[in-house]
DNA sequence: GTTAAAATACGCAATTTAGCGTATTTTTTT
DNA sequence: AAAAAAATACGCTAAATTGCGTATTTTAAC
């Protein structure tokens, strides 16, 4: 059997968890908490579990604290951030806590049940999307040092891949090459992006969107 | 469609992982290469390709390589590793030049497909033995400290200087009033810069710049 | 003190970027 | 079905960058 602890403050989620995990009977919900510190409490009672499914937005002490926390005291046990915000400053530092994972709260119960059999056999798992932040800031290891408060700029996903590209140090007219498009259309793309991040050139305008993680 | 290409010096692994894809009628194999040259050559004469699976260890051009210059030339082409080994080095180097996921070759068919149409959706998929590292990476971040590259380019303190104020972003006449000197003298030395450093533009200046540390 | 390297400066031509306007088609949202 | 947003495309103009040549002055090296 596979025991297993639910976090969350909200207890209509911490039911939810628990429905996707009912179906596949070598997992046991040994015990919900509502918060870090009534996790600790539980855990002080009994450390007899596996692995640990944690919120992050949590009132008394939030899943990231918890998570540092838990591993200091019970290394032996897995942990896995199950959030609905996949933010880089949740991710970033839930990593640092010693999270083995972390998933989106849409997950889908195989996703969960294969992440809890993977993350126990000794691997980790994590969402793509996650995957994908934790990869960008690989590339970008000054990016550590703080998170800037991500303002809105409402790129749209053309204008990012186009952005990407003039970051490479491309031409128009390779980009347009590259995209199938016509230079034109690139020449627009650009000139919005730059009204966008106010800025009046490539330079500014990759910089901008590094800093705010847009690229 | 989804159009591929594998790039593998044993033919024999090429045809295994084709193998794998042949039953999802959506992805179409455009082409094989044997090495990064030869993916470079084939990409040349036609580039319409959504995502590339990349061995690693290869003759001429091996696949680190071969994607930190595929992922400078044509950004848009995703590029997943596919490789029997998970060696810290190669993981690392292959984040950094780029890849958008990290595959083993035991992987089996249906997480392929779907490693394949999640990274074409914009995200990244590791296999949870790759994942692990990663994170064991970013807990470690002296990790990123990797071989300084340092190559000759006997730029001089001016040409430094002007470099610094280039990748600030300001235009000519700027730089010319910063340092107290006319457009023309910042013009040539720029021009000696790019010639030094074997470049054509500002973003590939400073670019190669700051990986080598000049800046 | 001569030589070499670095820093300074201009001119011309070609290419690339940037700013602004307009317009059509495609996709998404309501 | 209608409206809004995103993506596509072109034209005109101006500004900025890049490439190549030449030349003088200042600084550093031998």
């Amino acid at each position: 059997m596979i025991k297993i602890a639910i976090v969350d403050d909200n207890t209509f989620l911490q039911k939810a968890i628990q429905d996707k995990l009912i179906f596949f009977n070598e997992i046991e919900i040994k015990f919900k908490a509502n918060h870090g510190q009534d996790l600790l409490e539980k855990l002080d009672k009994n450390h007899n579990i596996d692995l640990i499914l944690m919120d992050i937005e949590m009132p008394k002490m939030n899943g990231i604290e918890a998570t540092e926390v838990v591993k200091n005291k019970y290394p032996q046990i897995k942990i896995i951030m199950l959030t609905v915000f996949d933010n880089d400053e949740n991710i970033f530092k839930s990593i640092k806590a010693g999270a083995d994972g972390y998933l989106l709260k849409e997950v889908n119960p195989e996703e969960l049940h294969n992440a809890i059999l993977e993350t126990l056999k000794g691997g980790a798992i994590m969402t793509p999307s996650i995957a994908l932040k934790t990869l960008k800031l690989f590339r970008n290891p000054e990016l550590f040092e703080d998170i800037p408060n991500q303002e809105e700029y409402n790129l749209t996903t053309r204008e990012i891949e186009v952005l990407e590209q003039l970051s490479k140090g491309l031409k128009y007219n390779s980009i347009a090459e590259n995209l199938f498009l016509s230079v034109g259309t690139i020449r627009k793309h650009v000139e919005n992006i730059y009204n966008k991040l106010q800025v009046h050139n490539k330079l500014e305008a990759i910089q901008k969107a590094k800093s705010n993680k847009l690229i």
